[in-house]
DNA sequence: TATATTCTTAACTTTAAGCTAATATTCAAA
DNA sequence: TTTGAATATTAGCTTAAAGTTAAGAATATA
């Protein structure tokens, strides 16, 4: 499960993240709006914890765009603001947050609340048949792929390939593994062909993410 | 739930949106009657505030014209009025609203107003099977659909492979699914037939609005 | 029964996914 | 460093899949 943790105060980000963390959580930081909505679209991350008040784009609006990304508009978002600031609470629902958490937290409750609403989005996904791995979420059944914030349709045999390849990651799948699942045992095809779609994906997701292993096969990098 | 709010006061707009959206309504706004008439065909709100005091087209002829429409004569419409034109209060309920809301509107009031109103209109369209997504209208009970503002109704097939594909917007059904729901199991037709009918539908509700997914099969597309 | 509407089919066209083949490049073993 | 087998890259081609049309079954309706 990821976090992004957005907190102008670097303390305030170094105790969230260090606690999280212990939780096993995979965090990321940031110290304003605008790298929270750059880093939200690059990360996906399940869970936004957002501070209100920061310089160059505040909370509210960052929310906002967040929920304005593809692929993003069910993730949780949650705010942490000063006690009394309380303007901002109608504010934030208005903008799409699912809750509140008032500064200052104690670590306890803190991780209740983001166990809770994690839970939530678990079963949310479980729903619509929605895998996240690293940067990349793919929707079986709307044959969608959300790369770093760019919604695309793959054709069949791509999206194929790639939900191969992604269901388990770092393992590298044989060529004849992958011909055997994606074109099944009967047909044969040319020595060329899977390499062609690798090329595909690699042009559409990024090179780095499929990884040849030469004389074996591919493998999807995660991490 | 979707409302139109019209008022040719901006400021006024400004605010019954903002205490809207709060709630988790969508919200359409239109400064006059004109105006008000386009959006609610295109729209198909669940509800429709109505200032009566406006520019090109009064509240009361945009009330008239609004239950006019197919599709929209059961959508609620309240007036929003200063307090005191006293008039119009009669004028408003022959025009064929269903509330009357006095102006300055404290938010709880407005609030607590709207929401019984809507818990109205739910049980309302419950009862006779309607589902609305987007700019369609389906009316189970009658194979009636309403797209845009205008009502038509259709064949049986068209109108089951419509029902199949709105149930689960933007999800790919496969032409076996398709087949299995909508033909079923037993009866064997021609591999054209629901091209046919996807034609059909295309060519009464839009293009745009089917999407075939090539080697799988088709969706309904929404948003 | 006559008539209209809906449904399916069949023949043809169009489209783009997927494949091949030819060439270039990489990489690891010798 | 060389070398050859494995993989990468391209563009063009092929073909399976979907689009289109009209005609005639099949149904429903008057």
């Amino acid at each position: 499960m990821k976090i992004l943790v957005v907190d102008d105060d670097p303390d305030i980000l170094e105790i969230l993240s260090y606690n999280l963390k212990a939780e096993g959580y995979k965090i990321f930081t940031a110290e304003n709006g605008i790298e929270a909505v750059k880093i939200a679209k690059k990360r996906q991350p399940h869970l936004v914890i957002l501070d209100v008040m920061m310089p160059e784009m505040d909370g509210i609006e960052a929310c906002e765009k967040i929920r304005e990304t593809p692929g993003l508009e069910s993730t949780i978002i949650t705010f942490l603001t000063a006690r009394g600031e309380d303007y901002s609470q109608v504010a934030g629902f208005d903008a799409g947050a699912d809750d509140y958490i008032t500064k200052p937290v104690k670590p306890k409750v803190l991780m209740s609340k983001v166990k809770a609403l994690l839970r939530r989005f678990k079963t949310d996904a479980k729903q619509n048949n929605i895998l996240s791995i690293g940067d990349i979420t793919i929707n079986q059944d709307e044959y969608k792929v959300i790369n770093e914030g760019n919604e695309m349709t793959l054709p069949r045999k791509e999206f194929e390939l790639l939900s191969l390849l992604t269901s388990e990651p770092n393992k590298v799948f044989k060529r004849d593994d992958i011909l055997n699942t994606v074109w099944g045992s009967e047909v044969v095809v040319g020595g060329r062909t899977i390499d062609v779609h690798i090329r595909k994906l690699r042009e559409k997701l990024g090179d780095d993410k499929f990884k040849t292993v030469k004389g074996v096969g591919y493998k999807f990098v995660y991490e």
